[in-house]
DNA sequence: CTAACTGCAAACCTTTTGCATTGAC
DNA sequence: GTCAATGCAAAAGGTTTGCAGTTAG
């Protein structure tokens, strides 16, 4: 399991592919969006970029976001409110997303994606439905804090 | 498999049982909800109420919906963004919500739950994480759709 | 060169809030 | 009677847009 890292090589070559043009603030926007740590509303975005760049504007981060997010290279998720009505933004991983969003620590995990196929399969058998993006957030207990709810009952 | 008819019988019940008083206003947000043949969002929701009681206030249904949403009796959804910024409100209909959105038709099915409980317990066994709440958003083609594009390709 | 992109500021739209009043219990 | 809920209007918050200047291709 990993921890919302994507070593998602290429955005910026994926943005040139659709016919973007790379400028400064879209190189910053793409590195920060690929080397996330974490999921990032845009509010986030626009202060990590302005740290690299003073000049950057909101309305440009605005702009790149809903760009990526209509070519289909970025997604906005809403993580279950868990974190409130923030809205954050990940680069579109596979067809698959899906997130592990804990309640008690407000930790968000990424697991392997093993039954992505049944889970593909059945619906489409099931239901006749072709999935092109699925997306599965659970909220609930993450492990270390069933563990921690074990110690101090 | 349904269309987003649940038979979901008591919202008020469940409002008066969590401490809520049973407006007239409430009465009737509680009604569109549980009656609803589709998705809708909040300006959905103060449209339709106005229509049945001309003096019912944008605040109130805001101020609803969030009561509604804080208590785990309705839940919000961006269906991802297939029919733009939209959120959409459901009564909660389980811990389990799954909707197929097709990209084409635009139209959303919840197919049965068949396969909740595997993936429950997959997600459990192999993350060691404990799902409350799961949500299971498809992006695709639905079977109509696909067999109109089947006939004219 | 030129079409795409940016910064800026204003506009926009959705949602929230303070206050006086109303109404459910 | 009391406290929650409402309508109203104003504010807040987040996002978009028109425009003139800039820049990538």
């Amino acid at each position: 399991m990993r921890h919302c890292t994507l070593p998602n090589e290429g955005l910026l070559e994926r943005m040139k592919a659709r016919g973007l043009r790379l400028t400064g603030q879209r190189k910053i926007l793409a590195e920060l969006l690929e080397t996330a740590e974490e999921h990032l509303d845009a509010e986030s975005v626009y202060q990590l970029a302005k740290a690299k760049d003073e000049t950057i504007h909101r309305a440009t981060v605005y702009r790149t976001l809903n760009k990526l997010k209509k070519l289909g290279l970025v997604d906005e998720l809403d993580l279950m409110h868990v974190s409130g009505e923030r809205h954050f933004y990940e680069i579109r991983p596979s067809t698959l997303h899906i997130h592990l969003v804990c309640t008690t620590c407000k930790r968000v995990d990424e697991p392997d994606e093993a039954f992505w196929d049944d889970l593909k399969r059945r619906v489409e058998n099931e239901n006749g439905f072709r999935p092109e993006v699925v997306r599965v957030e659970m909220a609930g207990v993450c492990a270390a804090c069933l563990r921690k709810r074990a110690r101090r009952p």
